[in-house]
DNA sequence: ATTATATAGGCGAACGTTCGCGCGAACGTT
DNA sequence: AACGTTCGCGCGAACGTTCGCCTATATAAT
């Protein structure tokens, strides 16, 4: 077997012009069934698989999409990009796409690395993922008209393709849950105000405290970043409030602060889901081994992934996706904690 | 701005032959001062990149690497990838390279996939995960020369360059560690005889335990899945067994049946580090803040995806690379739970 | 018998690069 | 003055496809 089999072989093999093989293989040519038959019984012995990057070079597309995440520290490890990347991976194969990652930068330069890579011709498109308010490259890409979805919304009044989970809704069957159990004093753990993402769950929670009837005082609402340690020092000042005023129960918006509340309650001799009822966000791997199990809203990552690749591709063939933006619902998983 | 900007479109700009724009751009030609001011002017002002599609189909190759990983399900989740391919991608843009992940399809038609993305021309190389022995992978790349380095071992009698995490020694400094605190009785909660990396870190406890001077009996070592039901069965056993022949202390091959394990103690009203020492692998991103903290070996992953990609393009650009085979130390994270 | 129409397949060109070769002019050497 | 040698640059070709247009033969319609 030849180091590389080309048209140019297959046709030889089967006495016809390699324009031939080419069109025959896409369907585009209508030949006599013994010439075709021929055509494919070369193709097969030789063993022929069409040159991508030839092909991609006279279509003039890449057929890949571009994406790159936020790189995490050692202790905030991105759990869930496992299941975004191999759903996308595997729904962009199944429409001829590839995905290629490059390194996300903050700040300035971050824009030039999107627009290098269409500029030399790698990408088609892209799936953008931790966007938030005035994201400069949403601005880039609609501009210069170039495909892409995002993961996750931004300024409302842009018009642009984009998957959401619906967090509000997500924070809403968590405070939805924690009131029929009862608790009337429920305290939030979120992020600080610019976060686009935080603000949309924190939605969800106000309007269910609001439909329940249930007032929210200002000391319940903790912002701050989203970690174990502020868990812990939100937990912290919720727990020292008066009595007539400390919450029964808390939701936060992942579960690594959950988890920091929870290490309060414990050091405090009390204990979590009884006296004090914690709902965690994300499903992390962990958080279903915890004591006790953490209850949580669970997002349909994979779903997502799909989404973005299909909406994506649909543009990108010049097809109008029926829909443009998608808002997925998180799932709540009750477990012991609350 | 037109569309597209070509290296005609720059020689026009600047009065010379494309040809020549290109070798001046790449340092191939001599030209005079002027000239050679003259194009970069014209670079510069229309904003020319190089067409890296028509340079791979020039210089016939793709510039790609191609890599696919284990699809893990949703309680089992790969919280290394993110450090992995986030270090991959960054050194393979250093050195001019992108990465392209493909789905993992277990068995048969595994190889055919890796065969594929070679024929097409989309990669140059592959890194590859999860090996085990007898990878048909290794075999497959072996004999058509394709460029490729391992992140773990296979057989040894193969002759490849791999980069590994040398489990041996984290499992011996877990294990030296519950020595020198005295322990004399350390189980370890295992993986089954066919994994390699299993056996490999086993490897490390039985060369401690030999060089502490310490017995291993039989009943000491579990052997299973590495989740957290196989963690708690088997703690449940070593913990039923009499009690002159009770370990005090164990070591797991990762962090899930640790924690496992960490659930049986607590349930018996024990007390996890007291009681029972448990060191686990991996360090996952939520064992830090388990209660108490988990003591682990953690494994230096962003150093190996460096050295995966550092040694495959060595490799696809020609050069003998200075080392084929890496063998990275990992480090025991002590924390309360031994 | 003539003309129209379909059928089967060939041919040249192009996508945007890189690379080897060649050629004239300038320069230095005998 | 004749002869190398270097310098600066152009030219043609090629990488492996796809695409539009052309042609030759066979078939059908007038």
């Amino acid at each position: 077997m030849p180091l590389k089999v080309t048209l140019k072989a297959v046709a030889a093999h089967a006495g016809v012009s390699y324009q031939t093989v080419s069109k025959v293989l896409n369907g585009r040519l209508q030949v006599s069934p013994e010439t075709r038959q021929r055509i494919l019984d070369a193709v097969q012995e030789l063993g022929y698989r069409p040159n991508q990057i030839a092909r991609n070079m006279r279509i003039q597309r890449s057929f890949m999409i571009g994406y790159s995440w936020v790189q995490t520290s050692q202790d905030q490890v991105n759990h869930i990009l496992d299941q975004f990347l191999s759903s996308m991976v595997s729904e962009a194969e199944a429409a001829g796409y590839h995905l290629l990652p490059f390194p996300f930068r903050e700040g300035q330069g971050q824009v030039d690395d999107y627009r290098e890579l269409v500029d030399t011709g790698r990408v088609d498109g892209f799936v953008l993922s931790s966007v938030n308010y005035n994201d400069p490259r949403i601005e880039f890409l609609i501009e210069r008209k170039i495909p892409f979805v995002a993961f996750g919304r931004s300024n409302p009044e842009l018009e642009f393709p984009y998957v959401d989970v619906d967090g509000a809704d997500g924070l809403r069957q968590a405070a939805e849950y924690l009131i029929r159990a009862g608790h009337q004093r429920i305290a939030a753990i979120a992020w600080p105000h610019d976060s686009r993402v935080g603000n949309e769950r924190m939605r969800g929670y106000f309007e269910a405290m609001l439909a329940g009837g249930l007032e929210v005082l200002p000391e319940w609402i903790e912002r701050g970043e989203g970690t174990f340690e502020f868990g812990r020092e939100a937990a912290l000042r919720l727990l020292d409030l008066p009595l007539d005023r400390r919450p029964t129960a808390v939701v936060t918006l992942n579960d690594t602060q959950a988890i920091g509340a929870m290490a309060v309650v414990r050091e405090r001799g009390m204990q979590v889901g009884r006296d004090l009822a914690i709902v965690g966000f994300d499903d992390a791997p962990m958080s279903q081994y915890l004591f006790p199990p953490l209850s949580t809203v669970r997002q349909p990552i994979r779903e997502a992934g799909r989404k973005c690749v299909e909406i994506l591709v649909a543009q990108m063939e010049g097809r109008q996706p029926s829909v443009l933006q998608v808002l997925l619902p998180p799932r709540l998983i009750e477990r012991a904690s609350a």
